[in-house]
DNA sequence: ATCAACAGTTCCGAATTTCTGAACTACGGA
DNA sequence: TCCGTAGTTCAGAAATTCGGAACTGTTGAT
């Protein structure tokens, strides 16, 4: 398998986390990560009120993966996930959580860590 | 004159907005807007490096009107068209500038450190 | 009233993007 | 080895976006 592609944080733009954000359904995921739970892939396709197919799944976390949101490796069978949010609060203040409470889904301090 | 559609306050949805400005000419729209004059269509065809043509450039309006990130109203001939931050910041403390911040810290822009 | 000029919108076909079922790859365990 | 599970890639259909041309609505001139 192809090695999966994580921009570098000096590299991350502000409308590819803006796009990845308007999605709900990312924008679902993303908030599980913060939180800290659910971080495999199949362990979220049940979020909201349909179950997402598992390549639209793949493509959202390649969406969150490639904007920078998250960062994945694979351990075993599995991907671990988790967010970025601390480098990224450094790189654009406010931004992640003022989004997060925008969406009224902010579990916790995303600068927290 | 036909009244355009303007989404009360609590009607706009945070995806709206994001889907709105992960767009960098609609960005580039906004904060001309923000900036303060109140702006017609046509006096922005020229930002960034082309010639944005009329048809997209009033369907970029037409976005940015109706996630609630800005109103027009018809003058005489041509369109005025304002921020709506200050209702925005109420409603969704802290986004719009954060937002505004994050894109004002892309590489090539000008930094404040 | 009629006409022309202008600001912006709408229409519609082409190009691009998104979605998702099916096929496939990768890993671990027996 | 073969099997099951986790996730990716492929490919075609569906949806969205882009933008030129035609159109609408307003003002000012004749």
């Amino acid at each position: 398998m192809r090695p999966l592609f994580h921009p570098a944080i000096e590299d991350i733009r502000p409308e590819a986390i803006l796009y990845a954000l308007s999605d709900p359904e990312r924008v679902a995921i993303f908030t599980q990560l913060v939180a800290g739970c659910g971080v495999t892939c199949s362990a979220l396709a049940y979020l909201g009120e349909r179950i997402i197919p598992k390549s639209s799944l793949s493509n959202h976390f390649k969406v969150l993966r490639e904007s920078g949101l998250i960062r994945s490796e694979r351990q075993g069978v599995e991907m671990r996930n988790q967010s970025r949010c601390a480098e990224l609060d450094e790189r654009f203040p406010g931004l992640i959580g003022a989004i997060l409470t925008a969406y009224g889904q902010r579990p916790g301090q995303p600068k927290a860590d």
